[in-house]
DNA sequence: AATGAATGAGGTTTCATTCAT
DNA sequence: GATGAATGAAACCTCATTCAT
């Protein structure tokens, strides 16, 4: 399938050095075939990204800070699970969001800016939620929210492009931790 | 100057949208002349992006947990502010770093990774020290490394590309506070 | 059936702009379905043609001088009025005819310029015969055919393309006069 | 000079079969020169058929039917003998005229009929002005100017495309006597 | 040192045509 | 007979780079 090879090589080769002859090689087709399907090279790699950007939006769910089946811990928990474990699990879509997708031109940046706007009124509406509960620290929850997207981006960026060997139940720990805690006890 | 020029048009338009043409057109010389003072396009955006490494690098200073005179928080705020403050003095350059030079092509991902870890493990360091004294939680210093990293890439990122209006003092306080506290109070 | 719609198609666009798929999407047919019937584009094309000029050819019958049933006069208005009306009739062939088919290629000049080749033969030897029996003025033929084709043929195509609204007698008086009289009489 | 050796690329295998390889070839220069001075194919050859308008448009002359100095006969053959002229000169640029910017597309068909139009305008405005003083038979002007350019248009034609060896100044008298008498002169 | 006209490799895209179903 | 998905040759055009002046 075309789109799958346009994936690998996308997330080989980053969006510029990708040929539209290294794609359809790698999906077995003609040069017309790929035309076909898709309009232009542009457009099959926001396609990738879209659908991309579309399930991670499902992976994440609102925390109910009233649930009584499951724990906000829990909740928090699973969202970063769910997260992490959407982006690991197919290292070349995420390296195309985190690597590729980045600053490829001016529009598909408002595209990128415009989703993790998205996710972060998302958080940051779940964690004021939170705050009236005394459950979130006081502060500026837009921050909070684009502080923790950064940690959690940056971390699955370097462990995907840094090939560094952290079993997924540990990373979602530490990012876990980081949230709760912090690690700074600065004395006095 | 040429350098000044091209850092504008590449953070005007991304990498591969500025044309030598347009760089050249903004620095008022002519075509040939490009070419008298850098070897290619690659090779002014590499000096572009290796300037901004070089001047960010000298901004952070090392945390000495014995320096008598100046705290520790007055050192980590101290850092944080130095950091902030280089990449909000220079949005231009700063937005190349974040985000035209990202997936650029496979060799300056390596550059980028390979700074982030230069700077991932100095930070590294410095907290392992703080763990030692007690300062630091425990836990695995690289990952707090790399997450306090990506807050801060990610709101500076943010704060560009969205134009929000923080005030940079307002940003270094939200970021210290976030590394002592994270932000999360789990009830039982 | 395909040949009305290649026609109208061919009319609309010229050869080139016209797509098979416009054609078989006017005709109502699959693409295959096309090529069982015609070898290409071109062939269609020249079927077309050759057709019109079948017809055009049937339409034209040699005026003969000594036919006691219908005087010269009759004939000639009879050969003006049976072209005109021919071409009039079905405006889209005749587009194809004085546009379209102009300058396609090499092959396809020779086929157009073959083509009013004969009818010029069959023109000049009318008027040869004329000027014998003192109908036609003397002069050579050849040209006197050549510029009645074109005053034909222009009278035909601005008629069409700027959608003069000549009635179609009117076109044939008018080409009829000027092929008796002219039109200028210069003094002394 | 790159629009000579278009011009005869064009004349030679008409539009379509013009490649761009053929014109710089012819040109001997490079694929990328030619961009560099005429914006694509269209352009360069829409610039050639503007300046033989350009040219034509000046080589015809307003007929003056009060000039004391020349007489009306003498214009109109001054005019047709300019144009046959300028159109016989330059084989290759006449070719393009009559054969292959016919048809080449709805844009550059309206350029044609325009062209056309205003030539037709300036003759009809002649006849109109000779009918007044009774050079010029009572009729249609318009339809008289085009019929005109029908003859001239076709004689040209056909003598360039079957390469008919009529001298110059043969073709003018043969234009001119049409136009001053027709050639039919039907009994009774 | 500075210029800018010329270069041409390299990539994208179109669309007439084929052929397995 | 009919279909339409697949083909791939062919052509266009861009733009980083060179080099004679």
């Amino acid at each position: 399938m075309i789109l799958l090879a346009a994936k690998e090589v996308f997330a080989k080769h980053g969006y510029h050095a990708a040929k539209i002859d290294d794609i359809v090689a790698a999906a077995g087709v003609a040069r017309g075939t790929f035309y076909l399907y898709f309009e232009d090279k542009r457009t099959i790699f926001a396609e990738i990204v879209d659908r991309a950007f579309a399930r991670l939006g499902m992976a994440i769910v609102r925390v109910d800070t009233e649930d009584p089946t499951r724990s906000v811990a829990e909740q928090v928990r699973g969202n970063v699970r769910a997260i992490v474990h959407e982006l690991l699990a197919d290292p070349a879509t995420t390296k195309i969001l985190l690597s590729d997708a980045v600053g490829l031109d001016a529009a598909f940046d408002r595209k990128l800016i415009s989703f993790y706007e998205e996710v972060g009124k998302l958080l940051a509406s779940s964690l004021e939620d939170g705050q009236e509960r005394g459950i979130v620290l006081p502060g500026d929850a837009r921050i909070f929210a684009i502080m923790t997207l950064g940690a959690l981006k940056e971390t699955i960026y370097q462990v995907l492009m840094r090939e560094l060997a952290y079993p997924e139940e540990r990373l979602i720990e530490e990012l876990y931790g980081f949230l709760c805690r912090g690690y700074l006890r600065i004395p006095g």
